[in-house]
DNA sequence: CGACTTATTGATGCACTTCAAGCGACGTGG
DNA sequence: CCACGTCGCTTGAAGTGCATCAATAAGTCG
């Protein structure tokens, strides 16, 4: 069986065996990290790539007033920083949410696995694009949404990301943040946070408990938060539910 | 005199005469857009890369109730999509907002000019980077700020962009949104923008005409929204207001 | 077990939304 | 030329989603 981020890989791009060797042979040393650990912090020179192979981290900035805003989880299988390790200084932070396996790996490695293997190149690019895509989606989430349908959203993506790396069973999957760790990533207080988890809780869309949640009907989920997964890219559910966006009245030639 | 982008370039990266005559070939047709117009839309696939010479443009998507989040604004010497285009089919559009001078540039020239000029692949790279961490701060605003802040975070922003550009003077520049495209930025409501944009003129921060924004004392918006331009990653005034962020208790080592 | 973090619930207040109406600028057609 | 529709800006009034404050209960860990 190979690690989580081979799997997430070929939900990309088929990959060959001397692929998936040549990625095993990338993370030679798992380091054991505890939970709330920063990994790197804001100001600090970047130095390896930081990729998860499991556990929950996340990006993160602090303001002047203390004020916490998160900005993306990452999932075993995802790299914490395939690009920003490039910045001369990092503008953010980088900490795990629960307990992590974590893989330090030079840029020297990187360079050095998608000089020989294209199809590599191109899935690691595919992830940076992904990233991308799913930040604009949680700008869309805080911009656009409310409350109980930005966190009924953010359960979705979890579940499809968790999913396509083995994480999921039964619709049911670890989840390890606190109440303030949603609240500090939707930009909402913790109380309303436990609210809209109540609300969800009794509208039977979902159950939480001792870290665990379950999507008793993922369909009515999606509906009810209006999650399109196309942004997610997945090689297997790509496009299904395409949708077009005409808000501009004319187009280009028109 | 050179065109926006090496301008912007040159705000990350030192160019050679060379570099800069290679990017002037880059851009033999420029293209007249009007106002309002789409160049890209959700669910076509991307053929070149959109690069903004002159005026404004946005990316955005539209929920299915119709509701519109801009996800970024570009400003001359902006590329729209100089990674997204790799992707299958856009996932969101992107529109002008005011008339505009654009170039549609062939994947192969990119892959031509960055084949022989390292100090441009560089600066390409170091342009989605800076994308990326515009986003990131753009989530935080939307997260973590109130209205009159964000607002005013905005502005703080576009001065400093259009500044790498040569497009402020006296600290006005030409700000072309409607309150509406603000609100659809902001996630607020346009009539709650009209009346935050007057708390910002009664403060005597701003004045804001015929189109023209002049921002009256720049310290003090910066200071009155928190404003940090680290994020822009510039070349003059990078981290010179450095500022750490330590949430999470503890470091790797402790 | 006690100390601490996390979850839960109530009460009150505010930031922001929605609805609605009026105004000025602009372009179009009669 | 004026009439007219459209669009963006402005302001008022009323409603609401969410924040804040506060207190208690329920884990969780050394």
């Amino acid at each position: 069986m190979h690690h989580a981020l081979i799997k997430k890989l070929e939900s990309f791009e088929s990959l060959s065996d001397d692929d998936r060797s040549a990625l095993d042979a990338l993370v030679p040393k798992v380091r054991q990290v505890g939970a709330r650990v920063d990994l790197i912090r804001e100001g600090e020179v970047p130095e390896n790539v930081h990729l998860v192979l499991d556990g929950f981290a996340c990006r993160y900035k602090v303001l002047a007033d203390g004020q916490r805003q998160i900005m993306a989880y990452f999932l075993p299988g995802d790299f914490c920083d395939l690009n920003v390790f490039i910045l001369d200084q990092m503008d953010h932070s980088i900490g795990t949410i629960s307990a992590c396996q974590i893989v330090d790996i030079p840029r020297a490695a990187i360079d050095e696995i998608t000089a020989s293997h294209p199809r590599v190149t191109r899935a690691f690019w595919w992830c940076a694009l992904v990233d991308e895509a799913i930040l604009r989606e949680w700008l869309v989430n805080l911009g656009a949404r409310e409350a109980n349908q930005r966190i009924a959203h953010i359960m979705c993506e979890i579940l499809m990301r968790l999913d396509a790396v083995g994480r999921v069973r039964d619709n049911s999957y670890q989840f390890p943040f606190t109440q303030t760790d949603i609240a500090d990533t939707m930009g909402l207080s913790n109380v309303h946070v436990n609210r809209t988890l109540r609300e969800l809780r009794e509208l039977g869309l979902v159950t939480l408990k001792h870290r665990v949640l379950t999507i008793l009907d993922v369909d009515r989920l999606k509906a009810y938060c209006g999650f399109n997964a196309n942004y997610l890219h997945l090689k297997n559910t790509r496009w299904v539910e395409r949708r077009r966006a005409t808000w501009l009245g004319r187009t280009e030639g028109a």
